[in-house]
Order: C-alpha cells, then structure tokens, then sequence
DNA sequence: AAGAAGTATTCCCTCATTCCGAAAAACCCA
DNA sequence: TGGGTTTTTCGGAATGAGGGAATACTTCTT
C-alpha cells in the first residue's frame, strides 16, 4: 500500500489498482474510479472492459465490481494446502466441543491468513471470514505461528510490520514480544488477552508443517466472560491442544 | 475458454494468462508455464514477478502458486450479496434439519456460483466449495434460478452455453427444459434427478431479488438412496421451501 | 570437488500497445 | 424534445511489452 510498486509489467498493475479501488468503493462507476485513480477515464474505462471480459469484473449497467471468480481461485489456493482438508474437520470439532468460534489460520506472504471459520453453539455473529487477515503479534493463532517459526523469519516479519497497537493490552515491545514467544514454544500453546480487539479473548496451538516452517495454527475465540478462570487456563488449551495434536497426526499419516 | 479473446489492454489478458496456466497446474515453475503458455520465459518472468509484487501469487523457491489473496477478495464479492449474510444461517439450519448437504447459489457470469455450503451429520466429504461453478441446466439450484428468470435472459444463457449431457439424465433438448421449467414455476421448486453426476440427486427453491431477477437459490443434495420416494417428493420439499419462505422475509425487512 | 544439466534472471532492441485528450455517442432527467 | 451527465470511441505519441540470447545461479552427477 505505501510502497511504490516497480513492477515490470505496467499495464496489469494498473489493472491491480483498478481492483483495488473496487474493493475500497464495493461498487463503482467509471467517474467514480476516476476520482480514485490517476489515469484517465478512457483508460480506466480499458482496464474495466479487459477485466469484464476475462471475468474478474461484472458489471451491472454502469456499476461496476469484483466477481465471485476471485472466490473460485481463492478456492484452489486454499485447497493447495495440505493442513485445510483435515483441518476443516478439526475446526468443526473444536468449535462443537466448546461452543466458541473455532478458525484455522495460515501464514503468507507474512500475513496470517483465515482458511475457514466453525462457529459453535454460543458464538456470536462471524468475523473470521475465509481469506481475512489477522495481524501476527496481537492475535492467538499469529503468535503461535510466530513461535515455531524460524527467527529471521520473525524478525522480517517484525521488521517489515512493525508493532501496532490495537489496545492497551497489546504487546508493542519487542522484548515483550520475544520474552512472550519463548513462553508459547514451552508451553505449545498461545494465548491472546484483548490484545487486538476490547473484549476478545483467543486460545491457540500451532501445527509444524515438514519444512520446520509452520503449517499453520488452530484456535478458539470468545469474548472476555465466557473465557477466563480455569476455563480459559485449563479447559479450552486443552481441547485446543488435543485438536493441534489430532491435527498433526492426520497430517502425518497423510503424507 | 473456447472464445479468443480480444481485450484492450494486452498485457493484463496475458497475466491472467499466467494465473490461469498456474491454476491448472497447481504448482509451476518458469519453465513448466514456459510449455503452456505461447509466451517466452522471459515475458512469463516479468509477469511472475509483476503478480508476486502484487501479492496474487506466492513464490516457494521456484514454485510459483495463485496466493489467498483471490480468497480475499472473493470473500468481499461474496458479502456484496445481500443474499449472503441471511442466506449462511438459513442454509446451515436446513443442513442440520436434513441432514443432508445444503448450499446457497446465485447466478453471476452466466453461471451458477455457490456461495456456501453447510453440511448435515450424515453428509459424506465435501463437495460445492465456495466458489464452484454449477451448470444451470441440470442442476436443482440452476434450474431454480432459470425458472424465475427473464425468458430473454434464459435464451442468452442457453445460447451460449447449450445443453450438455452430463449422464443420461441430462435434459438436452430445448422444449423439454423449457416444459420442466414451466413445472417448477408453478410449484416453487426444482427438482435434479442425476442430471449432472450419477447418484447424486437435488432439491433446491429459488428466491427473488427486488429487481425481477433472481437473487440466489438455496438448495440440498444428496446420494439417491437417501433422497426418494416420499421423503424425496415430500419431506425434503417442504423443509426447502420453508427455508426459501424464510430468507424472503430475512431479504425483505432487512431492505 | 568440479563439471554438467537445468533453471532463473538480465540485457537489449524493435514493434506493438498503453495511455491520454478530445470528440462522439449513449443515457437520464425534465 | 433537449441539456447535462456519463460512457465509449478514436487517433497519435511515448513507452513499455515481448522475444531471443547471454549470464548467473542451483542442483545433481561423477
């Protein structure tokens, strides 16, 4: 977003920006876009049409917006990983077991990434949508990922993201940060205390994929009351961890 | 596929080039594209490196794959629905009742897209992934949809699609389409007597959007052994159509 | 350890193409 | 029917896409 972007090929990523603005208006006519963009109308009006017609883009008289086929493709990226299909069991399971809202994160391109939602008996309305991105160092599922990763990977990571803060309870400090990992690879397990959203808490357990880089990361979330206590230190880790360990077998078996 | 197509802008038509060859291939390196694509190393290489800037494509080593990034946006398209939202709780509640596999389809490009699909206990392993394509013609869902279609739109649709034979099942001909879909106007619901896949079966109700055309279909399906006689003709039916009834009355308050 | 084989990446040159601005066409509202 | 708005077309000029060959890099082999 903030980076310049030095591609070789111009045209598609210009054809990138007009996606992008798309994404950020839901819907859009071409004076709108033109608003957003710096290009012109015409050729704004070039891009939409190419993209119409390879099928990124629909149109509905004079709005237009991005089409289910990017879910098509999204699809096969998603199935490409070996941890989704046993792990959409796994999810569902934990999710059913307790109540809460179970997800499956991945990482890439150094973001950590929702593979797919369950949501138990109890659970609120969604967050946690597929494809939706989780920051790393204030969320259950990213520190557990973070753990079992190798550390120059973590600190290109850090370096390249920084430390935000979402709440007061997020940990901005590296050290912190570090002193917090160290914890999670002992313990096998992470855990999230309002660190990104007021009133969200998160349990985690990362899963080793072969490479010695991770595979990925299971986890529960619910709001601060029904997790705390021994609920919150004893019960829920221990079916997330169960889950974790489940997981890796059918991945191991697998393959 | 079959049509070559002419977009103003060239470069963008060979970048999705690229992604579709990548798509086929799961995983590719240069030199694999290289052989499926008429275009030199090089001029993929650029390409490569243009989507990998844009984050549509991951790199490991020298393999080359579609990112999540497709599953982001696509979750965004998918939200635009105003069907989706309501239709997610409607589809997995008729999932629960039925036992049976449920999803929740719309027409975009011509083709039926699902949206979303729940799974009952006694469901076997998935298929109808978000974002998979159903044929319109042989299909409960696709069916659905085309009978409270404009009959100019079905012309188009069906022109440009034609009527392929999946099994024998299949309904090849015009007139006895156009006769079955006459019957399901009239009874608010479609039935798929293994048109498409051997053994698989369907039932699925269609709901209209504010502007005449429809906004999506909500449908189950199942093994032919657990979806005849009466719970075929009759139970299933009912329990689709009052799913149907409901996300009408969710669509309409919630506009 | 060094060469062989395969792969990715860079370089350069040429022609096609992108992009803009302006003009034309389509559409919507009275 | 006509003015204001928006989209679509058109032509020309600068650029950038694409091919081929040379180079750099990895991996496998001996």
């Amino acid at each position: 977003m903030a980076d310049r972007e030095d591609t070789p090929v111009k045209a598609t990523a210009t054809s990138a920006r007009v996606i992008e603005a798309l994404l950020e208006l839901e819907s859009a006519t071409i004076t709108e876009l033109d608003d957003h963009l710096p290009h012109s109308k015409s050729t704004i009006h070039s891009h939409l049409e190419t993209l119409e017609q390879l099928g990124f883009v629909v149109r509905d008289n004079w709005a237009y917006q991005v089409s289910l086929r990017f879910l098509e493709i999204g699809s096969v990226a998603r199935n490409r990983y070996p941890l989704y299909q046993p792990g959409v069991s796994e999810v569902r399971q934990l999710a059913t077991a307790s109540g809460l809202v179970a997800s499956l994160v991945v990482i890439e391109r150094q973001r950590g990434i929702c593979l797919y939602t369950a949501m138990g008996k109890k659970s609120d309305r969604s967050f946690g949508d597929p494809g939706e991105i989780l920051p790393l160092h204030c969320t259950a599922p990213g520190k557990a990922l973070l753990a079992v990763m190798a550390p120059e990977n973590v600190d290109s990571i850090i370096d390249d993201h920084g430390l935000r803060e979402y709440t007061e309870n997020t940990l901005t400090s590296r050290a912190a940060l570090d002193e917090e990992l160290q914890d999670i690879q002992s313990r096998g397990i992470a855990f999230n205390r309002e660190e990104w959203r007021e009133d969200v808490r998160g349990i985690a357990a990362a899963v080793e994929g072969k490479t010695g880089s991770p595979a990925g990361a299971i986890s529960v979330r619910s709001p601060t009351d029904t997790m705390s206590g021994k609920r919150f230190q004893q019960d829920i880790p221990g079916l997330v961890i169960s889950s974790a360990n489940r997981l890796r077998k059918a991945l191991r078996s697998e393959r």
